[in-house]
DNA sequence: GACGATTGCGCAATTG
DNA sequence: TCAATTGCGCAATCGT
């Protein structure tokens, strides 16, 4: 909550959920249910950080995150597409072998996708990522907007900083002159007398 | 090519593409092939035109586009997921109806997904999505930075206004005394005579 | 036409 | 439990 925020749009923007954690997830198509390292938040990485996997790690480290992934990450599922498998069996039930917190739940295992509840579920979520995502893109929009404005200003201020110091050298110079003038007429007085 | 750019980053953001033209694409789930009307850049629009079916038109322009789709519209393929249709059947071959452009073209149809071609264009593909995604990621935290230190530097500029302004004042009230005095003293001068 | 780049979308995992 | 966020793959489209 108090990260010295700037009180404005732009800070509200890098921290969308204040510090929400994206936990990349792994890149789940059909491969692992790797154990998540890479929990830096995205806002606040240098914008490399995206996938998860720490096998990953160095590449995306290096700015080459888009590179293929090895074969053996991607979701190469025999026909049907990576999202048609049935509650990610990723080839065998290895969750007895994790940790609670990362094993498949009991309650999650046989999910029809027919049934009207998945499909229920699925509807709301897609209406709430798309609502999530006409916000991102607002947001995005306000930032642009709002650096242009702040650019324009800036140039303007600069702009009246240069008026300014003109006006200012300009009486500067006046003064100076008559201080030599008063100075003369005062040494002039000061002779005479 | 010649957008009367401003020559920043921050324009360079908006128009990624040079005039890139999303052309939305009408959410092809398993539905429709739509005619496709809305034309306008996502960054040019006021951030809310996102689909693309004409149909959804009126509730994106209504800031709802986050709104349940019709049903009509919704994927709601028969098991399997949205992606494993084959090529998009979309229940009956109505190409012949439709313009040359909207139909899917004769050399998509025969599309085996799993054959090597087909796969290492997806792999390509999502190669390139990912490329593109961090891109767009970067130019984000670029905006976000730039407007942040455009926040900064206008402060700055503002307060050195601030002074350059009472530096100003200051030197003119000492002008203005002195054109006092010089007046006085020939004023003085002259009743002397 | 081929190919990379963008974009919208749905899915799954995760967070709060 | 449920909405919000996020990464990802897919398909359509654009531009070269």
């Amino acid at each position: 909550m108090s990260e010295s925020r700037v009180s404005s749009v732009i800070q509200e923007w890098a921290y969308p959920g204040q510090g929400h954690n994206p936990a990349p997830s792994g890149h789940v198509g059909s491969s692992s249910q790797l154990p998540q390292i890479n929990m830096i938040p995205y806002s606040q990485s240098q914008g490399l950080v995206r996938g998860g996997a720490d096998d990953r790690m160095a590449e995306q480290m290096m700015g080459l995150s888009y590179l293929p992934y090895p074969s053996s990450c991607i979701s190469t599922s025999p026909s049907g597409g990576n999202h048609s498998n049935q509650q990610q069996n990723h080839g065998g039930d290895f969750s007895s072998f994790l940790l609670p917190s990362l094993r498949v739940p009991a309650n999650k295992r046989s999910i029809n996708k027919d049934s009207p509840e998945y499909r229920l579920r699925r509807e709301r979520n897609n209406i709430a990522v798309r609502k999530s995502r006409d916000k991102a893109r607002r947001r995005i929009m306000l930032t642009q907007q709002k650096a242009q404005q702040l650019q324009e200003e800036n140039k303007k201020l600069q702009l009246r900083i240069g008026q300014l110091t003109q006006e200012l050298d300009t009486l500067r110079h006046i003064l100076s002159q008559r201080h030599l003038h008063a100075a003369e007429d005062g040494a002039t007085e000061e002779t005479v007398i």
